[in-house]
RNA sequence: CGGGGUGUAGCUCAGUAUGGUUAGAGUACCUGGUUUGGGACCAGGGGGCCGAAGGUUCGAGUCCUUUCACCCCGACCA
């Protein structure tokens, strides 16, 4: 993409309201802007971020043996009357009235919809397991949007739901889906943890939460530094008192704060925030009995199926990824999130030189499969530099007044630190430095 | 859902206590020129139903009423 042609409106200044590093950043760069409370449209960049990430998502699912579906995201309000969570939803629920005055739903989750689709086309023992999920728009009508991606009425989650014939059976999905999540986190390239956790009101026994550490995540962890042990602290202090005091506790003080108890690898533990991206939950028969979900096992005998379900914050990720990855200039994205990988910034667009190089290279990345920016603006160099440490590319290619000399400057937008190289060579630099 | 706050240019905000020329600044944008290694400079220019609707008044961005929207703290929540 040339700067040229692109719709990225950065901006020097951010909206007051935004608080977090990454809401601040992501409407500075030009990703998102919002349309409502808790409400967000995804620019070009964003919608890149976007994909990539559920891109990732995708081919690990499917990898492990998920399938993908998408449901209808407006649902009768009849489906969530069946198993009662229309009261246990209350006004979380948004719910329409068609020209017809029949109300429904936007969903805020599947579980019910997903049970409705499986019901009656599987009915054999022989045909389970089954593991089926869809990435689609969500909507949770929150008492208190905020945050930015973090924390929105509209949002993109992954949502899968598995099928079993029994517990067995259920618990291994489980484990399966824990470790393609973990696959799924470490491809994106983010420093996270799994901890025990509370099951909410999805219901069901058994649940972990997937934590991005970061320093403005909403929950309270307490983890390992050797090893990867971590937990919520909801599951690990009993008391009311002791979760409220540490809740009101400051993040500085909870940092230096002791604990008393030790980790089973034997190392000391420790306090820190997390950002909940994933969620896995064992839900045994809750929604299959009561919608009256039923195959037929080995016997011949009426069963309902043993289900378990498991989430991913898809739009949560991205404002995730930012905020444990940013300095005070911008974004810093991970090469598997980056909307671009390599932006190759024309210092000055009146030097035919560097317009040459910057053009040539940029059709050479191209035909590589890198996904790189021509920084073809008439922007200073300044301007052009603030912009890039804004966006967050990972390597940003300066060509500019050492090309006399024959060099090129990579920024490392992580390390912030500009190394030369020779304007013949840096072609298979940059080859190199993105593997 | 309780408590608090804010709506004026794309963005950040003055102006509102005490009503009074044609509503301002910075930034962003457009034109021209000078610049070209860390968000440049000079000159000119476009852009506003002062959130909306009523009201008081000779006169309302400013006062009154209603309403809508957004934000913050808390409770709740992926």
């Amino acid at each position: 993409m040339r700067r040229s042609r692109a719709f990225i409106p950065t901006t020097k200044e951010a909206p007051s309201d935004a608080t977090l590093p990454s809401h601040k950043f992501l409407l500075r760069g030009g990703f998102i802007n919002q349309q409502g409370a808790g409400l967000y449209n995804f620019m070009p960049l964003g919608k890149i971020v976007l994909e990539k990430i559920r891109a990732i998502v995708k081919e690990e699912l499917d990898s492990a043996g998920c399938l993908e579906v998408q449901l209808s995201f407006v649902t009768p309000i009849g489906l969530w009357e069946r198993s009662g969570r229309c009261e246990a939803m209350g006004k979380e629920m948004l719910r329409i009235k068609d020209r017809h005055e029949n109300e429904f739903v936007l969903s805020p989750t599947n579980e019910e919809a997903m049970v409705e689709l499986v019901k009656n086309r599987v009915t054999s023992y022989k045909d389970l397991p089954l593991n089926l999920y869809q990435i689609n728009t969500k909507f949770r009508d929150e008492a208190r949007p905020r945050y930015g991606l973090m924390r929105g009425r509209e949002f993109l989650m992954k949502d899968g739901y598995s099928f079993h014939s029994c517990q067995e059976d259920m618990v291994r999905e489980f484990h399966l889906m824990e470790e393609t999540y973990k696959k799924i986190f470490t491809r994106l390239g983010l420093d996270f943890r799994v901890v025990e956790a509370d099951s909410g009101a999805i219901g069901g026994t058994g649940s972990k939460e997937f934590h991005v550490l970061a320093n403005s995540g909403e929950d309270t962890l307490v983890v390992c530094e050797t090893c990867d042990y971590g937990a919520n602290i909801e599951t690990i202090f009993e008391s009311e008192e002791e979760i409220d005091a540490l809740k009101a506790t400051s993040y500085e003080e909870l940092l230096e704060s002791k604990i008393s108890k030790k980790c089973e690898c034997g190392a000391e533990l420790h306090f820190r925030k997390g950002i909940e991206v994933g969620h896995i939950f064992q839900l045994g028969t809750k929604y299959s009995s009561a919608l009256e979900a039923h195959f037929n096992d080995e016997n011949g005998r009426a069963k309902p199926f043993e289900m378990a379900t498991f989430g991913i914050g898809v739009s949560r990720l991205v404002a995730a990824i930012i905020e444990q990855n940013h300095d005070e200039e911008g974004c810093i994205w991970t090469k598997a999130t980056a909307p671009y990988v390599v932006n190759i910034m024309i210092s000055n667009i009146k030097d035919v030189n560097q317009v040459n190089l910057g053009e040539e290279l940029y059709e050479k990345l191209k035909a590589s499969n890198v996904e790189v920016m021509l920084d073809d603006s008439k922007e200073r160099f300044g301007f052009k530099m603030k912009d890039a440490e804004l966006i967050g590319f990972p390597y940003t290619i300066i060509i500019g007044k050492e090309l006399e000399n024959g060099l090129v400057q990579v920024y490392d937008r992580k390390t912030r630190e500009n190394i030369s190289v020779g304007a013949d060579t840096i072609y298979s630099k940059i080859m190199e430095l993105i593997q």
